[in-house]
DNA sequence: CTTAATGTTCCCCA
DNA sequence: TTGGGGAACATTAA
């Protein structure tokens, strides 16, 4: 579920309701989700006001008035206020003014105290300039496609905007970092920013089951010219979208529109 | 029954 | 150190 965008619309829906209360007390259930001394966890986290709440990359940061706890959605993650828990809830935060759960089929996600992660992400998209990330690119032998999706490289793009913003670019998912061109890196540079940047305004993509803090939907999804189009028509140029499969992940692209 | 899914980490090999 | 390939983690839906 959580991309750059849907992380950035948890966000911006969660922190007016969480700056300045108050965790009375907390609960997790899933050793995959909290890793760890679970109760230990809890402990720590109880009688602790809430600073702020922000992102970076993927991650959501709820900042406390000591220590920070640090959110990661996985696939399937959702954070979400006053609802009812379900088979599925592995994280109960009682608060002065109501419930925040965490819920999440898969589990992938993760919930942890100061995780030394985030230290090693990569610049924010929406904040490197185009000269630095030209200068990364060309620093790096590997298919642009996995680079892009590696979160050192850069923080927040997953599979759904690294397959749009290629298509906006017209840079095929194989071809060499390293090898693009300046002008071509840089019309990515500026993909990378225009598709977040709407897909935020949309409130990011619901594919399956995203929604923000209050149960909402994004309608990004409706605006996807590749992703999840395998067959149907370009856009662009009419020809069938593709798909194939790099680094593991379901890469959709236009042959004719992403010359190699 | 098999496959794929908005993610990340770890292991092996070149 | 970099990069490729594969497996693993849990669950659901097609």
């Amino acid at each position: 579920m959580p991309e750059l965008p849907e992380v950035e619309t948890v966000v911006r829906s969660l922190a007016p309701h969480l700056a300045g209360r108050k965790i009375l007390s907390a609960e997790f259930t899933s050793k995959f989700v909290t890793p760890g001394d679970r109760k230990k966890l809890a402990k720590r986290v109880a009688g602790r006001s809430i600073e702020k709440v922000t992102r970076r990359g993927k991650f959501i940061v709820i900042s406390l008035d000591s220590g920070t706890l640090v959110v990661h959605l996985g696939m399937t993650g959702k954070l979400l206020l006053d609802g009812d828990r379900g088979a599925h809830t592995h994280g109960v935060f009682t608060l002065d003014n109501g419930v925040l759960l965490y819920d999440d089929p898969r589990q992938f996600g993760r919930i942890e105290w100061n995780p030394t992660r985030v230290a090693k992400l990569g610049p924010e998209p929406l904040e490197i300039g185009s000269e630095e990330f030209r200068a990364r690119l060309r620093r790096r032998n590997s298919k642009v496609k996995p680079l892009l999706l590696n979160q050192a490289f850069l923080a927040g793009l997953g599979n759904i905007y690294v397959d749009e913003a290629l298509f906006a670019s017209g840079i095929h998912p194989l071809a060499i970092a390293s090898r693009i061109s300046a002008s071509r890196a840089a019309r990515l540079h500026q993909a990378i920013r225009d598709v977040l940047t709407l897909a935020i305004e949309h409130r990011g993509s619901s594919i399956s089951d995203y929604v923000d803090a209050n149960g909402e939907r994004g309608d990004f999804q409706l605006m996807h010219h590749v992703y999840g189009r395998e067959g149907e028509a370009c856009v662009k140029c009419g020809s069938p979208i593709q798909k194939i499969v790099v680094g593991q992940r379901g890469t959709h692209f236009c042959a004719k529109c992403q010359r190699r």
